[in-house]
DNA sequence: TTCACTTGCTACAATATGTGTAGCAACGAT
DNA sequence: ATCGTTGCTACACATATTGTAGCAAGTGAA
């Protein structure tokens, strides 16, 4: 595995868990990926035109990355979260549920 | 303002609020400097050391969109949420409860 | 068995984004 | 006046992302 909570993360020495989140997730195109998948496995080619055609090469980077990382698997229905990727999405979820109330105040 | 949502998002023509909010979070940094505002307010140097030593370049340009989507604000006790932020800043504090789970789990 | 079609990718050159160091103008205290 | 702080800007270099093209492997029909 290329990087588990413990190892390095760019731009912080010290290793913590959320640092090493925050660097996956502050990545492009992340969390709308981990974002996509809510509601069923996806193809590849699917998973893209979800994601505004984001390029493949991208794709593939962060497909590898959150595998290697144990929230994304690849089985043949397509793209899906592991156990421990259900529920960074259940964060991300309330993440969603934030944007709506911020939505409403900023519009006002 | 610059940026609300409602109005544009890299990568995404609807401007779903979550869209937007994906597209400020993943980018380098905003997580984090948002995560090292949780405790005090904190001047631009102070801020700066604390997020391993950003280039201040970089700095100044996250802290302005954060000020301009209304999630921080700058007074003089120095930078620090708004209320927006503030509820924003514990979704973050979740995801870390999350990381813990994950290094956990991926440390067996 | 050859064709049409889908899948999961890779190559590559152009563009956008982030980094690191230097330093400056404005302020308040001595 | 000078010192130390603050919040920043400039700029040249490095890394990350984009968009298009296309390929090899698999499936299923003719």
């Amino acid at each position: 595995m290329a990087k588990k909570p413990g190892l390095r993360a760019r731009g912080s020495t010290t290793g913590r868990p959320i640092m090493v989140l925050f660097d996956v997730l502050g990545q492009r195109w992340t969390m709308r990926i981990l974002w996509e998948l809510r509601d069923a496995r996806l193809s590849f080619r699917d998973l893209r035109a979800r994601c505004d055609d984001v390029s493949p090469t991208l794709l593939n980077r962060r497909l590898k990355e959150l595998r290697d990382i144990g929230l994304l698997d690849h089985s043949d229905g397509g793209y899906g979260y592991t156990a421990l990727g259900r529920d960074l999405a259940v964060q991300l979820a309330r993440m969603g549920d934030f944007a709506t109330r911020w939505a409403a105040a900023m519009s006002t």
